[in-house]
DNA sequence: GTCCTTGTCTACCACTTGGTAGAGGAAATG
DNA sequence: CATTTCCTCTACCAAGTGGTAGACAAGGAC
């Protein structure tokens, strides 16, 4: 049953593609022959284009899901969190930068499943908020919007990766010593948004 | 003659399909008949697919670089000076959404123009990251790496705006007062991140 | 009037798209 | 051995892709 390894292989190459090149600009001949397999293959496994889109959304979602757990399990706080998850979302970056560029692509507005992965990432992101204001009621970080908020860091960390992509793709390969650079400079912009101005504000 | 009016009818009818459906997502044909025309028209007014898509992106430089000019006309400084740019993209993006869509196209590592927008974005660029250095120079602005601040300021502006548009195709159509609300809230968070923690720092 | 330019159109073309139908090999199952 | 199941393939297809060739109408120049 070597077959079932078809699947897997078939997954993995598909989330680099869609996230590479988006999901119009995916074909499945493309895609076969980067497999150096037909393209009814891949009909075979997957009845659709978009129902093999839909397993790579799914498939990402379940390992997005695991690096946040993974983060949060240390049971931290305030700051000392935030930059667990951060660190946690470079290395998934470094580790599997196609990841972050299916993120990009399924939260495009016009996203053939903005909605699914939407769903699929409620969870976390209702988790990510309530620890916000959990931390924010605490006095552990500054008080604002927590939405708004989880909205800016998440743009921002993503952004950040992504750039790492843009270099990657226009040659110039980031170091590892450039890509810690980035993580330490990104988590300085992070404090300083977070840390709270007094003790314990409590204002109206 | 009239039919200078098509070619600018193309540009602005080809930004939104661009920003909304990406370059490969946009068919001719699609593009055609959303203005009423045939492809052929469209063909006559730029050579190809490739030629309209520069085109649009050259355009939309234009348009960005008068944002920043505007809001930089007014000789500020520090925070107030970011402040004025902040509001100037906001503005750009209620009128004009448009235009952070095809930034967010353009800004893919794959695009099909990646390198050209990124010539046509380079002084805006250049400029930004000067102000930067002379405003952490003089103490208005906390010291950083100007070049990661700088991609943390514009990852969570376009993030930020991209997150209207996302409202805005659920059907949650975002009020004015939602809006203003956002940038608010952006504000408070770039503010606390640039602000500096000690009135001079001054470093080896 | 005739000619030339401008702009939009119809008619086509070669190629690619996602998807269907079904042949056939390999291996387990009886 | 025969049968069935699993997997990958060849052979197609209808629709859509970007793009070419050229007809045709409107208007200005002469």
């Amino acid at each position: 049953m070597a077959g079932s390894n078809t699947r897997r292989r078939i997954l993995d190459t598909a989330l680099a593609a869609f996230g590479r090149d988006g999901y119009a600009g995916t074909s499945l001949d493309g895609l076969a022959a980067e497999l150096g397999i037909r393209k009814q293959t891949i009909l075979y496994w997957f009845p659709s284009k978009l129902d093999l889109f839909e397993a790579v959304v799914d498939d990402t979602a379940v390992d997005l899901a695991d690096a946040f757990d993974e983060a949060a399990a240390g049971g931290l706080t305030g700051l000392d969190q935030v930059q667990a998850i951060v660190d946690r979302v470079f290395r998934l970056a470094v580790h599997r930068p196609q990841v972050l560029g299916l993120v990009r692509e399924v939260t495009r507005p016009e996203s053939p499943t903005a909605s699914r992965l939407g769903a699929r990432i409620r969870p976390l992101y209702d988790r990510a908020r309530d620890f916000l204001m959990r931390e924010m009621e605490a006095g552990r970080i500054r008080r604002s919007d927590p939405a708004m908020l989880l909205l800016s860091l998440y743009s921002a960390v993503v952004g950040m990766v992504t750039e790492l992509e843009v270099q990657r793709t226009v040659g110039f390969e980031p170091t590892l010593r450039s890509t810690v650079m980035r993580r330490r400079e990104l988590m300085r912009f992070l404090r300083a948004a977070l840390t709270p101005e007094h003790p314990a504000p409590a204002g109206p």
